[in-house]
DNA sequence: GCGTTATTTCTATTAATCCGGAAATACCGT
DNA sequence: ACGGTATTTCCGGATTAATAGAAATAACGC
């Protein structure tokens, strides 16, 4: 991943909103939540919801189905692993960042 | 970690700016870097230097220590792990993100 | 105390973000 | 085609972020 994606994914996560949004979708799992549900469960206004699931959407760390009249949102996992694997990496790279914390992560 | 600050971490992080900063600490390891050094190497003015550096203190992503005339700044190792574990953390909470994959981050 | 180097605060400008009401669109069942 | 539900786009306003030049402060050696 390229430092500048990595900014702008972390960027969209870094919104309180967002993080919820995020956090929602990660917790539904497989099955995902449609936007309406999402809409309900966080009390945000239907457009400002439809924004940040946009900027989700632009940086690839959700993903959108539709099923008939509603659109289910899932989160990426995969990309939010690689996510976290580059912070994790960049600590590694050079220096003195014990192998230990990594590990930690796993636990 | 509350989520408000889980969040402005990761929005702390956000700006490409200042990932590369955080970028340069973390590859620095213990030894850190200086101020000066860092505006020699990201290329930066160095009161917008100084800007990102404070948005990245308050929310304890890095460190700093006077040496005489110069400041040294090192990353928080600890914290950027412990962010990175939210996010795990939420991932594998109540759902279907394999067990795997966490174990892929220590690798 | 003075000069020098290192770093921050002040100040201003420009640009981007966040938000939500209202209108528009999408999709489906009938 | 129509009606209804779900969701987005359009628009505007308020707030906040990014950038950097210039002035101020900090810490030291002399």
């Amino acid at each position: 991943m390229k430092i500048d994606d990595a900014a702008a994914r972390l960027e969209a996560l870094g919104n309180p909103t967002r993080l919820r949004i995020f956090r929602a979708l990660v917790r539904a799992g497989d099955a995902g939540m449609s936007v309406g549900k999402l809409q309900t469960k966080l009390d945000v206004a239907a457009s400002t919801l439809s924004h940040h699931l946009k900027t989700l959407l632009i940086v690839d760390l959700i993903r959108q189905e539709r099923q008939s009249t509603t659109l289910i949102c899932r989160a990426n996992y995969d990309l939010m692993q690689a996510l976290v694997g580059f912070l994790v990496a960049e600590c590694c790279a050079d220096s003195a960042c014990a192998p230990a914390h990594a590990k930690d992560v796993a636990a």
